[in-house]
DNA sequence: CTGAAAGCGCTAACAA
DNA sequence: TTGTTAGCGCTTTCAG
């Protein structure tokens, strides 16, 4: 069943077969319907290796996802589910690295980017990939997309989400519930996100007034234990609330809370980041900023697609609007 | 940079430059020596598509999750990790498809398929997929490998670990700790592992001269919340340990227990089984059967090969062994 | 709007 | 052991 069959049975030559089954608009309508329909009739499948050799596209995207466990990061594990679909929906295959980048890559994912495997490649990481990024980027010619990543020196096409807004609406949140003496315990002070989202904290709660000094600030790592540590370190402070700057993280001051005898929301209220699935069946359920990861990845598609064909600029930058969830981590002074 | 150039700077034909890139014993150590350097000083890398096209293989595997998203069914998230490593370590691609099958299926995932854009597919799911499967393997002859799945009605090659090992495990370990008064808490009965563990541990106790009367079994759905239900129906058995036949079920019996008042495990022991990632962290840590994962993965991915190439039986089923890991949820009575 | 023809870069008989 | 020669199935100029 090849391309020859479908035209030779609908009396047209490959040439027009392969441009009515394209689409190609400089074929005659009847003609295109005849074709398509002979091929759906036969059952006609393109044969993949041939298209992609022949059109220089091969229809599939990489994804490079350095983590070494979905388990440790639930914010990217997230991510695999949307971009799976989102490709698929676009009809192109999605192919799956679980592997550091440079150094700590597995030797087969150079092989398999340099020898056209792939039209562009996702990178889903966080931080110090820069040189394989320019490599892959310039030296292969291979489009990278950053999704949901924060490189601070990589000047190359990306979608993020819009930390600085939600850092302010859980300023603005807070403030209307009543509370004056908060806190925040944030992501690592080198990321990009972090910065942003303590900044739109901070800016929006200068807006109504809210002081933030010092020994209200307090750096995590973005992971669980680290929530932990950095909510026991902020007791001291006895804050009414706390902006913490991913759920994960907050899952960790929920359990130092509980464990200094502090309940949630009556003697403080909590307010995450990410919206990651457990969020909301926590005890109590997280009130929290939620990312779109569908949204951002059906706009980190595109965007490749548009990267591959030569239509995105060389560093676009998409923000996927973010959106506060009230849940029953935060409570009302007022 | 393509094959030919590395043919005419080496002084060989075309086909002598494939054979020594290709390692066919055919050809004299020395000129395939000369050849591998000379692709190697100029960056030589195959292209992909014509590799592809020329040869019938893709070296390129499809993996097919239908779970919904990857947060409800931790255990098979742990897959997509391990089975990208073991892919990518043999320099096969793996392309992810987080889909419904049939009915349920996105329609680009049978397009690419069809058009042969995977040698194989590996299939993770749980059930009721049969005619796709069929299908796929016998009218499109693309290979399927079943992995930690339990399609009952499916005669596939596929790799399984040993549940009635573990569950005979779990019986042996809960008889030495002196437990006289078990339950447990198994899968859906429609499902060979759930069978097979339950079988397992009863066939152990039976050794040991223990009862396992009917209420002391209660079926649960493989979930958290129905772990929980579960746990708080065996309540009133007061049984001084209960057996949970996988380790999402078992949190969900610790919430259960902490509601009830009870402590695991002064009050009741508790064996769950996979040992997903956070069973370490549960408090206490989870004693519980242990799936290898990655040992798991990387028969998947062997037997793939073999079917691919043809010298896998039509059936084959691997087993992988299971381990008991003893932590703090289960306590001597003795 | 359609067809003829030339490859895309590689592998695999078949010869030598 | 190596080279010659056909393609693999499709896209895409270039004519018509």
């Amino acid at each position: 069943m090849t391309l020859d069959d479908v035209a030779r049975m609908s009396g047209v030559s490959r040439a027009t077969a392969s441009r009515s089954l394209s689409g190609n608009p400089s074929v005659r309508d009847a003609t295109r319907l005849r074709v398509v329909a002979m091929a759906e009739a036969l059952g006609y499948r393109v044969n993949h290796a041939a298209q992609a050799l022949a059109s220089g596209q091969t229809n599939v995207l990489g994804m490079v996802l350095p983590s070494g466990s979905l388990t440790d990061d639930r914010y990217r594990a997230q991510f695999i589910g949307a971009m799976s679909q989102a490709a698929t929906q676009r009809d192109k295959g999605l192919m799956l690295w679980m592997t550091g980048l440079g150094d700590r890559a597995e030797p087969g994912l150079d092989r398999m980017v340099q020898s056209g495997m792939v039209d562009g490649v996702f990178v889903l990481s966080n931080g110090a990939d820069k040189a394989w990024i320019d490599r892959t980027a310039d030296r292969e010619g291979v489009p990278v997309v950053l999704v949901g990543s924060r490189e601070t020196q990589v000047g190359r096409c990306r979608v993020e989400c819009d930390d600085l807004g939600g850092g302010k609406m859980v300023a603005d949140h807070l403030a209307e519930l009543g509370h004056r003496r908060v806190a925040t315990i944030t992501g690592p002070r080198s990321r990009l996100d972090s910065q942003y989202r303590l900044e739109g904290f901070r800016s929006g709660l200068a807006e109504h007034d809210i002081q933030l000094p010092g020994s209200a600030v307090v750096e995590g790592g973005f992971t669980h234990e680290s929530g932990l540590a950095a909510m026991v370190r902020l007791l001291d402070y006895e804050p009414s609330a706390v902006f913490v700057a991913n759920d994960q993280m907050a899952m960790g001051a929920y359990v130092a809370l509980r464990g200094a005898g502090r309940s949630v929301p009556r003697d403080v209220s909590i307010v995450g980041f990410d919206d990651i699935p457990t969020s909301l069946s926590l005890a109590p359920p997280l009130t929290t900023v939620r990312q779109d990861v569908k949204h951002m990845s059906a706009l980190a598609v595109d965007l490749m697609l548009r990267a591959i064909d030569g239509t995105a600029g060389p560093d676009e930058r998409l923000i996927s609007p973010t959106t506060l969830v009230e849940r029953n981590s935060t409570r009302s002074l007022r």
